[in-house]
DNA sequence: TTGAAAGCGATACCAC
DNA sequence: GTGGTATCGCTTTCAA
């Protein structure tokens, strides 16, 4: 069915109806209204392909996300969407699974979708992509990668910020032996929140650290690289875990293990999404104001009119806070002093 | 940038390019290697608008869920789309938070996409739209609603059987003061699971039951419909939650009220979303298969070669099993057995 | 206030 | 093998 049955059935040319569905020129209030009850009749929908082609004009942005599963994505997404919707904007979401790959194709297919905007929300970026995407003329907004400038825009949150918090609060809890748990070493962001940790530690002299890496995001991953890092003999008394997705696995191994979390073993998260607050117990964590993110998402994207000026190419910056609930505590007596080092994925 | 750019560029016509693109037709295998070079020198993506419009067909599924966030539509999401990924298929997905309304839209939006089929996993679908639906030519399945025939297709997991499965269960751990936590009690679908409840606990004379209904689904809502409950007079010595996600809200709240669990009162969750697991203590739930779902829903949406007949229209049968972990436990010996009802919302 | 017609960017059929 | 062109369903001038 298209404008041309309707047009027939309300006796008018398909340009009134076209008219009469995009409020777009006048239109005689009968006519209008005759053309509206046929379309209701019919139960028309115009080709939003057609109309895309036809007008120019996307009104959709793109969302590109790495995993949706883990609600920190989401809520940026949701954030994105909320804001979209008000503005009579859609948005199409993609899911990479870490998979620079399907990044990749992702791009792509939003490139040929002609979408309005792009948000990439993503840990595995890769210098090709941001090159292509650069001389693209396509509105992007990236998250903690690259740097703003023509039709790039980006949200930082300095990751290696709210990991050293994280670090300085255990460390003044007499934390000196602390595991890192992460997942995707091999993508280069995330290569760098566990390169931040590290860094972090080495602000402390004679500190120990070490890391398990699973290829998992998810309280599975967590729970598994806990275990590991359990069994490689250092006997941490903190964990950091890249993310609460993760840190949701860490306590469930460290219960099994019978280790008591705070008491034997301190643990944070970090992005404070909200299911930190229920986990058991209440995760510490660094608080990444999700939905503020999507919000700038969306104004980087699309230019609000009430704007004082041109926000393409602008930076946005976020600052990471430490919310300190039950899962940390002093560290407990050391039993057993003797250091050892190593970090394995 | 378009065909006709890439065509001059390579020296060809567009027809050419549209082949060499499509790997439709003979082309030179020299021509087709310079069109080539010209497509990623200029780095053009062809417009997906133009193509569905002149092409007629698809490719692209529509996917409609009353609440992503919660991990029981994603998990049915995810296999959606995988399943069409494998077959050279997008899907996008609509989110409704159990707006009618939303849903209403969503559905529209879907079929100005031309989309080549519709999964709607909602618990807000209504009467109305649900005709509108069957007299579209548009492929539809639908999540435990309507009946299969012509255009439809279902896919019906039996809630109440989960739930009584999950009463029967309790009452055999001596059980009687039942309470229900559930969310959106205007939505027919939700109300008929409250409902559910209800005729279970039916089933055994003499029973009590009491209902707490939010208006949210996920942790925040269930842990606010568990403090209504326990507020209400009625001390339940178990909670039947509507899903897993509400449950873990079931979970915090007892746990603020030191009431300890099982001991002191059991809880039992619906779906066994991979959270059910890392709950403390992890839940007792009725599993429903969502990966499978996923499968069936993409299946009745897109007609494999495979199949011996038509599947247009089928209906698909789920049992829900009941799974028992450690948030269930006999009944605590009752202090205060003065017998009370009443339903809330 | 309305209609006719020129695109939008592809696909696909038909010639050559 | 390759090119020309009708067509998809809509928006948008331009005339009437």
């Amino acid at each position: 069915m298209n404008l041309q049955d309707v047009a027939e059935r309300a006796q008018v040319s398909i340009a009134t109806v076209s008219r009469v569905l995009n409020n777009a020129g006048p239109v005689k209030k009968s006519t209008r209204a005759r053309v509206l009850r046929v379309v209701a009749e019919l139960n028309y929908h115009p080709n939003l392909h057609a109309r895309t082609l036809a007008g120019g004009k996307s009104r959709t942005l793109g969302v590109i996300v790495s995993n949706l599963e883990n609600p920190f994505f989401l809520d940026i997404f949701r954030a994105i969407e909320s804001d979209a919707h008000r503005h009579g904007y859609e948005v199409v979401v993609a899911n990479t699974d870490y998979r620079p790959q399907q990044l990749l194709s992702s791009v792509h297919l939003m490139m040929g979708r002609r979408v309005a905007g792009l948000a990439v929300i993503v840990s595995e970026m890769e210098s090709g992509l941001m090159q292509e995407l650069m001389q693209s003329n396509l509105r992007v907004v990236f998250y903690d990668v690259g740097k703003a400038g023509g039709n790039i825009s980006n949200i930082r949150t300095n990751y290696p910020r709210g990991i050293q918090k994280t670090v300085e609060y255990l460390y003044s809890l007499g934390h000196r032996r602390i595991g890192f748990v992460g997942h995707h070493a091999a993508l280069d962001p995330l290569c760098d929140r566990q390169r931040s940790f590290v860094e972090a530690m080495k602000r402390y002299a004679n500190q120990v650290e070490y890391g398990a890496i699973t290829d998992r995001d998810g309280p599975a991953g967590g729970q598994q690289a806990t275990r590991q890092l359990l069994d490689s003999g250092l006997r941490p008394t903190a964990i950091v875990a890249v993310n609460d997705f993760m840190a949701l696995g860490v306590l469930k191994e460290l219960r099994e293990s019978s280790l008591r979390v705070p008491q034997d073993v301190s643990v944070t998260g970090y992005d404070n999404i909200q299911l930190a607050e229920f986990a058991v117990p209440p995760l510490t964590t660094v608080n990444i104001p999700r939905a503020d993110i999507g919000h700038l998402a969306f104004k980087a994207l699309v230019p609000q009119a009430d704007d004082e000026q041109e926000i393409q190419g602008r930076e946005f910056r976020i600052n990471p806070e430490l919310v300190i609930r039950e899962s940390t505590a002093v560290a407990p007596p050391s039993f057993d002093p003797c250091e050892r080092t190593g970090y394995s994925t």
